[in-house]
DNA sequence: TCTAGAATCTATAGTAACTATAGGGTCAAC
DNA sequence: GTTGACCCTATAGTTACTATAGATTCTAGA
């Protein structure tokens, strides 16, 4: 099939694959006569396994590694639990910092009401201020 | 002063502060001779506003819209209230999805041990399965 | 067979908020 | 007069794409 089926199929964009090869994320099973890229049902399957891995928010270079962890299945599987591991320290990482970032927008928000005129607002006042 | 003092006074950069005059948040008090850049003390106070506003994660053109209201004191407020709703509002679509993910990567986590090999490995079949 | 339109190709710019670098001027002190 | 600290501009890099331009290829209907 040609780059706009497997598009369609997985529910991705023609950039988006295109992309992925450049990154080496993907081979294309090779080219038409007229330079279309040409895939097997097997594309498919590593397209899905990249969406899967990016709606996880991992980054395409580690998606990259575990494509390649993958090649080599008697290995054993530690660097796949250290990678998420570290991948949910970063994501509970950045929850906490929102978290904090939340509370303190809601303080500065109660700090001003409505018609107020810009010189009398407390949000402006309390941003200016260094606290 | 010179650039370098007010980078050291407020904790910038020096190309951080460049950057705020490059996207028109910050206008140098004018050139010294030799074409360097002249700051009086109230730069300090712009830029330690623009600081406290990236620290809330303000976007630089939702600081610049902040600033230009504040040239306008007697005007309503009203933009500036809705600014940091819309913000919130932001901030907590944000946390709920890191949320989500936390679960995910969680439950996804659990799926493996120590020991084991990549064949074996419970993350990667699940990454593969369309789960 | 001709042709219009759909699909594909490559290459490049844009997104956000900077950081880092190259290659060059300015200035103070020794 | 020269060394070193500081400054200047302009450009590339970061991330994962999207959007665009300009060209080529394919497909289906007249």
């Amino acid at each position: 099939m040609k780059i706009g089926k497997l598009a369609t199929l997985t529910g991705c964009s023609v950039q988006a694959i295109r992309h992925y090869e450049k990154e080496q994320l993907l081979v294309s099973g090779g080219r038409s006569e007229g330079n279309f890229r040409l895939y097997d049902d097997s594309a498919i399957e590593q397209v899905l396994f990249i969406k899967h891995c990016r709606s996880l928010d991992l980054s395409l270079a580690e998606i990259r590694q575990l494509m390649e962890l993958n090649r080599t299945p008697g290995e054993q599987c530690d660097d796949v639990n250290q990678m998420i591991d570290h991948h949910i320290e970063q994501v509970e990482q950045r929850t906490r910092e929102l978290r904090k970032l939340q509370q303190q927008l809601k303080l500065l928000r109660d700090s001003c009401t409505s018609n107020r005129t810009v010189g009398q607002c407390g949000i402006l006042h309390n941003l200016s201020s260094g606290a």
